[in-house]
DNA sequence: CGTGCCCATTATAAAATGGGCACGGTGCCTTATT
């Protein structure tokens, strides 16, 4: 063992909290913080799920200390790249960083990488699109990077598959920089999405830490509407009523609109938040809010990542989100400071249509074909995705997405240089084809989500039980602060309690159990309630079974597997 | 998939119905024009 080389886990362990201590000023590291380091202090690939607030970052920054080479920290949004350069500590030993990205001249740039070269900055932030580049991933092969970092690596799973699709070339990214071990960090995942972070990732017999997901604080409600206009004022007078600062999260832009003028004409200060706005737009309502000057914002989904207060009040919901995932996220920008908060959801039965409508936008089958007989092509001449690019008049994006379905088909490879090859035997008709269904496949399993978060809003149990299945967490119902609960406080102060039983074929479907549905295919069981399950099948999506169905028909439902551990244990 | 807007139709005049159609969210990066 050479002086550099880590020693035995005590050893390190130590080491940790000095540079914690000395380094970062943080007297205490939370075991799970501390373990996940280790991992990545040893070289192991390691996924972390940790509530923000929690110190994710410092599992990565406190190991950098230990690392030979720099570290590549993969972050969607420029704005939270510069954060994170501001939020690391100034002094002698403390690490530089730098955000290798547009906002760089061609000069910044040259002096970006030439600091990570001698050694100054030790965190090289990049978006997923700079590792799309082949000379950014020519200079990090050279410097050879010790960690490769993806924060916020839901949004591998959220926004891979058509809206930043180079958020699924990073395994390519990986190996093409030497294939440094792989760190993904994320406050909201469930278990298929964790699973495929580590498989799109590439990550290698994946260590998990999973912390906790319940947060106590929050209270759980829905309202359910049948006209909007009833539904826009119960919203507005919802979020005049409670204590502020507090967000309210609207479908669309307009819709953002509309509600911060209400609130605005009731004498609150609201802002209307979105990506048609501009930058500097942006930055001011970002900044109003954090410094409490704003009392509402009004937002689309383009708020949030980033938003670090400690004492937001309220998260209000003007129509459905498309997934529990969002949902969770969104409502878990309430109540940092432990306090309690309210979370509620105003929801329509049409909310689902738009959804849906967005969860249907991968590559079409001509675009597909075109990609795929341009790959064909130059078969024995292989072109790079700039190359697809130009010859199929179609945009960066467009091209990304199909190259990453016809590889999700194994129709495709990239080489080591990027290079895009046909799978031999695979003529571009059946590859298009191919590729196809695996598109059809995320469209179900996205409609499917949408699926989910109408169930939470349609549930007559405890919501917090339905929503910590969902994430993958045993919870005992009743958890005494959402609506459900309450209403049936009052119920059984009338009729006296009674806990509903099981149904007994419920023992036969533990959660993680390999399931194959007559129609849907295989599948895993992700919860369990009184008289159904809830499967994501492969193919199929999410589905909700009644335990009465699936008992009554000996082939409908089979076990193919028991509980397995959740990414595939290493 | 649902909504909202425009415009034509209806039928003996103003207003109401309905068909057609566009629109709806998230961010990098690049490159040509003011």
């Amino acid at each position: 063992m050479g002086p550099d080389t880590p020693g035995t886990g005590q050893d390190s362990a130590a080491r940790l909290r000095e540079i914690a201590a000395e380094v970062f000023g943080w007297d205490t590291l939370q075991p799970a913080q501390l373990t996940a380091m280790e991992w990545v202090v040893e070289g192991e690939d390691t996924l972390v799920v940790m509530p923000t607030g929690s110190g994710k970052s410092a599992v990565y920054q406190v190991p950098a200390l230990m690392l030979s080479g720099p570290v590549v920290v993969v972050s969607p949004l420029l704005a939270l790249q510069r954060d994170q350069m501001a939020g690391l500590p100034d002094g002698d030993r403390a690490p530089g960083a730098v955000a290798v990205n547009s906002d760089l001249g061609a000069a910044g740039t040259r002096a970006a990488w030439e600091a990570v070269r001698r050694g100054e900055a030790r965190f090289v932030y990049l978006a997923p699109e700079q590792l799309a580049k082949d000379e950014v991933l020519e200079r990090l092969a050279e410097l050879r990077p010790a960690l490769f970092v993806v924060d916020e690596a839901q949004c591998v799973s959220s926004w891979g598959h058509d809206f930043r699709p180079d958020y699924l070339r990073l395994e390519q990214a990986v190996r093409r920089i030497g294939g440094p071990p792989v760190l993904a960090l994320t406050a909201t995942a469930a278990p298929p999405v964790r699973r495929e972070i580590t498989e799109r990732l590439g990550m290698r017999r994946p260590k998990l830490m999973v912390t906790g997901f319940d947060r106590p604080e929050i209270r759980l409600e829905v309202s359910r509407f049948l006209d909007e206009n009833r539904r826009r004022r119960a919203v507005i007078e919802r979020a005049a009523a409670e204590p502020k600062p507090g967000i309210v999260y609207a479908a669309t832009r307009k819709d953002t609109e509309y509600f911060a003028g209400e609130l605005a004409a009731l004498g609150l200060a609201a802002e209307s938040y979105h990506a048609g706005l501009r930058a500097s737009e942006r930055a001011r309502i970002h900044d109003a809010f954090l410094s409490g000057a704003a009392d509402v914002v009004v937002a689309t989904s383009a708020f949030g990542m980033g938003i670090d207060k400690e004492d937001v009040r309220f998260v209000l919901h003007a129509a459905l989100p498309g997934s529990l995932d969002a949902y969770y996220q969104e409502i878990g920008r309430a109540g940092r400071d432990g306090r309690p908060v309210l979370a509620v959801l105003h929801y329509r039965p049409e909310d689902t249509g738009m959804q849906t409508y967005f969860a249907a936008r991968s590559p079409g089958r001509t675009a597909l074909s075109d990609v795929a007989g341009a790959v064909h092509e130059h078969r024995r001449d292989p072109a790079g995705l700039e190359e697809l690019r130009r010859e199929t008049g179609l945009s960066r994006n467009r091209v990304t997405a199909a190259v990453n379905l016809l590889e999700e088909a194994d129709a495709v490879a990239t080489g080591e240089d990027g290079e895009i090859r046909p799978a031999p035997g695979v003529p571009p008709g059946q590859a298009a084809e191919q590729a196809e269904r695996a598109a059809q496949a995320h469209r179900r399993t996205d409609r499917s989500r949408v699926e989910m978060a109408r169930a939470y809003a349609e549930t007559t149990g405890c919501r917090r039980h339905f929503l910590l299945a969902y994430f993958g967490q045993d919870y005992q119902a009743p958890c005494g602060n959402c609506d459900t609960c309450d209403a049936c406080d009052e119920e059984g102060a009338e009729n006296g309690r009674e806990e509903q039983p099981a149904h007994p074929a419920a023992a036969s479907y533990p959660t993680g159990t390999g399931v194959r549905h007559r129609e849907w295919g295989d599948g895993t069981v992700l919860s369990e309630d009184q008289d159904r399950i809830t499967v994501l099948f492969d193919q199929a999506g999410y589905r909700t079974l009644s335990l009465e169905a699936v008992s009554g028909q000996d082939d409908l439902l089979t076990v193919v597997s028991g509980p397995v551990e959740d990414p595939p244990a290493g």
